[in-house]
DNA sequence: ATAAACCCGATAAAAATTGTCGGGAATGAA
DNA sequence: TTCATTCCCGACAATTTTTATCGGGTTTAT
């Protein structure tokens, strides 16, 4: 139960894109330098984010990603689920198990599931807007 | 975020010891074929869980392992971060982090930190015993 | 045209997970 | 006492996952 760097590294770059919503798109190359990140990893990892529609992308020149609606309507679970798959999952949730019918781990696995799943999609990245707008002197502090 | 075997087998392994709470000593060799783990990993694994305390050994023939205390004492929380480490940490969390001073990021990975060993250790071993006598008719079932 | 930038698949290095093995130490029972 | 059982410990090996890197293709603003 740790978060990778996968997850990490997509939450801080849709936290980047965030900062600047409804401003120009950002190429994967500024982004990478402001969070540190690899700049060809980034790129891989911000392919499920579009895939799973929570970036625009914008080819050519000047081009770059954009979140594709409010920060106020995107999670952190839906963030976390695009790169890293299924949260919290086990072979009993995602695939069907054998003894579904009342068995106490597949209830205990579902129960761990949904609760995962609710913690972190009850964050979204408005609410860490508002955080750096309360707490932060300065919106480009970074924890990697 | 998925959980390892390592964090089902250690919660499998403390389940099947909670179903027999009060009675013999359990070997690992009967908990490992019960569970269908392997016998020699199961070994290793039972290792952290008697290092913080939630099994006692007994060692010499017709020994084996029991909880420590009551089922309902032990959450399931205590068992995988006996087995897996701190859960949902992130640097940030375990290590001292340089922008602990209101930054967004690490008010987020503490936010899922806290949220999530809440959850774990809101469920104990009594909590899935009651499962079972509520919802299950066959009380060896065990999802893998 | 050209440079900027997204897009895609293959590959490689590093780390973690998932085991296996051999032998030592304690203890109850014959 | 002797023996089988069982916990205990450290080292090692196989596999998988993570964490990247690279080369080349496509799109598009200037």
């Amino acid at each position: 139960m740790k978060l990778s760097t996968k997850g990490r590294y997509g939450v801080r770059a849709m936290f980047d894109l965030a900062l600047v919503y409804g401003q120009a798109p950002q190429s994967v190359k500024c982004i990478a330098e402001r969070q540190s990140i690899p700049e060809a990893y980034l790129e891989q990892l911000i392919a499920p984010l579009r895939k799973a529609g929570l970036v625009t992308s914008i080819r050519g020149a000047q081009g770059g990603y954009t979140l594709s609606r409010e920060p106020r309507e995107i999670s952190v679970g839906a963030i976390l689920r695009a790169v890293e798959g299924p949260l919290a999952a086990t072979e009993c949730i995602t695939d069907a198990c054998a003894n579904s019918d009342g068995c106490a781990m597949h209830m205990l696995w579902q129960r761990i599931h949904v609760g995962v799943n609710d913690l972190m999609d009850s964050i979204t990245l408005q609410d860490m807007l508002d955080d750096v707008n309360t707490h932060c002197a300065d919106n480009r502090c970074s924890c990697h």
